[in-house]
DNA sequence: GACGGTCTGTACGGTAACGCACTCAATACA
DNA sequence: TGTATTGAGTGCGTTACCGTACAGACCGTC
């Protein structure tokens, strides 16, 4: 129930931030921040999940990156842009910790740890987005749509959730019935099991075997700079 | 003949980080950093540029992003992490500055117009991840290709230009063979011409009308943030 | 219990790539 | 001058997608 970027930094800098935190719901689908934009929040997300998703004229979306309990939404605004850069929508319904941009920005100063803590976060995120953008070019369907619910199923709490297939071909940036195919062969390996849009992951360790080794390699990257 | 990130900053400053600066050649195919490796340097192009390249696997490498005089290689340094997240190779020969790893970071703390502006420059090479990665996903090869050849034909001081079908391929990440054919489209449309890995650019206006907007997004993203 | 909406399964033809392989032309070199 | 190398053109069958469409299954609700 806590968010990792907020409990590894020294108690001082915590509090300094959570004064002027305040608590949100995250619901599911609604959008926290548009394309070029200005961000009136960062979120650090507890219970929820948001994804990063990019839009490209008439095509479907592309998510480019998930953002749990164990990151921030928004830490651009280190870089002292307020845009955003990405499209950021509700992918898991939950709870989250929000921050105005500019009471983030003033407590950085102040807060020499959590600077650290972003910088070294903002850093993951760029190594995920080239490895996601080779994942997407060179790897079938279906062991991206395996290493996208492995990502999710590390943010969600709990071995299912709710994901339509319709909702799964907009993150994968295929068509629904792609995602239909792929998920019935992952169910027949019995990996999964799903009945209108709720999931249930059966095997995960057969899951990951499923997947291609992008899932591996960023989280590997999260662990050695994150912890 | 200069760099655009060392000439908007004030004197005072750029005088301080050229002190620490050597002039090096860029030579065709050389590789300046490795995914996970630290950096040594932190490169400033004056007339080569440089090529961010991904690579999965068995598989062809995947070009992210084109660096040239508007900007530096080694940004993410600013960012505390001294090891790279993407393989950098030189695609324009010519000649760059180049400062350690250990100089830069040093420098940056008594340099805040500098720092200032490798944020803003990092900011819109994350944006321009994200676009590109969607480009790659969604645009075919010919789009890609003319968008290819602009931002190239940006960073080259020349109309003219050595690529081979085979370099292309590996920037493209396709076969050899798709870029033949693309290639060809775009010469006899008479927008370029090229004989054994010497391309010239015929006509600039309609190589942008060629190539997906993707092009016009990013350079966007460029003049507003960097001027 | 009938009805409309949502979600899933499946099928069809079409196509932009793929891998592979082979030829031909231009250049470099001995 | 002959030979090797490099780069470009081309064709072949294959494949993983695409767009579209439709039918069935489940759900809430009136």
């Amino acid at each position: 129930m806590t968010n990792h970027i907020l409990s590894g930094i020294p108690s001082r800098e915590r509090n300094r931030v959570l004064n002027h935190c305040e608590s949100v719901e995250l619901v599911f689908g609604s959008v926290l921040c548009k394309t070029d934009q200005p961000y009136s929040h960062a979120y650090f997300p507890l219970t929820g999940f948001i994804s990063l998703v990019t839009l490209l004229d008439a095509h479907r979306p592309l998510e480019m990156g998930l953002i749990g309990s164990e990151g921030m939404l928004g830490v651009t605004l280190i870089l002292g842009v307020r845009k955003a850069p990405i499209r950021a929508v509700v992918q898991g319904a939950g709870n989250a910790l929000r921050i105005t941009s500019t009471h983030l920005l003033r407590e950085l100063h102040e807060c020499p740890e959590l600077q650290r803590s972003l910088n070294r976060y903002l850093y993951v995120l760029m190594a995920q987005l080239s490895q996601t953008a080779a994942c997407i070019h060179f790897h079938e369907i279906q062991p991206r749509l395996a290493r996208w619910l492995l990502m999710t199923h590390d943010r969600a709490q709990a071995d299912h959730f709710h994901l339509t297939h319709e909702f799964l071909a907009d993150m994968l940036g295929v068509r629904r019935s792609g995602i239909t195919v792929a998920a019935g062969e992952l169910q027949q390996k019995h990996l999964i099991r799903y009945t209108r849009g709720e999931i249930t992951i059966l095997d995960r360790a057969g899951l990951e075997a499923a997947a291609c080794e992008c899932y591996g390699a960023v989280t590997d990257c999260y662990s050695k700079l994150l912890g």
